[in-house]
DNA sequence: ATAAAGCTTCCAGTAACTGGAAGTTCAAGG
DNA sequence: CCTTGAACTTCCAGTTACTGGAAGCTTTAT
């Protein structure tokens, strides 16, 4: 498939597709007119690049996580050792995702969404704190 | 409190806690010396900034979402919608690293963690797909 | 008193895109 | 078949969000 159904498929800008073509991230496969080709199998990487970036993972811890999935040869303790480190990466920011949801439901819940700006979550969390 | 405690507190570098301020995500006091003074409060911006960034948030949405905590002239009205936008977007981002950590943890699980390279996972994720 | 550590500003460099120009290829309509 | 517009190509320049380093001032520790 061309370019522009691999963007639509991942949800990546072809601009960025192609850049991550450039830094070694994937390497489709060329049609004869010169138009790269994407199989499932890229947009799979593609679609796994996407969701990791955005979720604040660097492009070169990005690398690595889809070292996981892509390279065959690699074995299998390896993959498992990539694969923990991650997941303890992974846990701290669900944590912290959470505690971020939970503040800002805090805030929707318990502000008056009238026009009154003295909303208690915001007093609490603006003013000067002396807890530490 | 100086700018290295201040880093140390709100796990930012000095750097990047000079360059918040450069782009007006905060306004700390100046000592007589010339040194940031940072308050409690300075530090829970900066601890919010940090989170929120290290989340996949850019620094446009970081600083909407800090004008939820800082600015008390808002209309509470205001803060809610903008709250409950942002809650979509947490929601979103918290099911997609969910299922990152779904997908590592099958592959830590699954696979043999000696010398094999035969991982079912990996296996699975890498090869040609024909389902969709 | 002097050295090291920490602070200041400023300027240049990097990471990860992003926009735009200039040209090629393809799919649709006349 | 011809043309027109969308989608593709490469290349180069600009943006965002830092990050490193120089040059100099202030504080702390011996």
């Amino acid at each position: 498939m061309n370019i522009g159904t691999a963007s639509e498929k991942s949800g990546l800008p072809a601009k960025t597709i192609r850049y991550y073509e450039d830094i070694g991230l994937l390497r489709p496969d060329r049609a004869d007119n010169g138009y790269r080709d994407y199989s499932m199998s890229d947009v799979h990487r593609l679609r796994f690049l996407q969701r990791s970036r955005s979720l604040g993972f660097s492009v070169e811890q990005c690398r690595q996580l889809l070292s996981l999935y892509g390279d065959k040869e690699r074995e299998s303790a390896d993959v498992k050792a990539i694969a923990e480190t991650k997941l303890v990466e992974i846990d701290r920011k669900l944590a912290e995702l959470t505690e971020l949801r939970n503040t800002l439901r805090h805030l929707v819940h318990n502000c008056h969404g009238d026009a009154r700006p003295d909303c208690p979550i915001i007093d609490g969390l603006s003013g000067r704190m002396q807890t530490q």
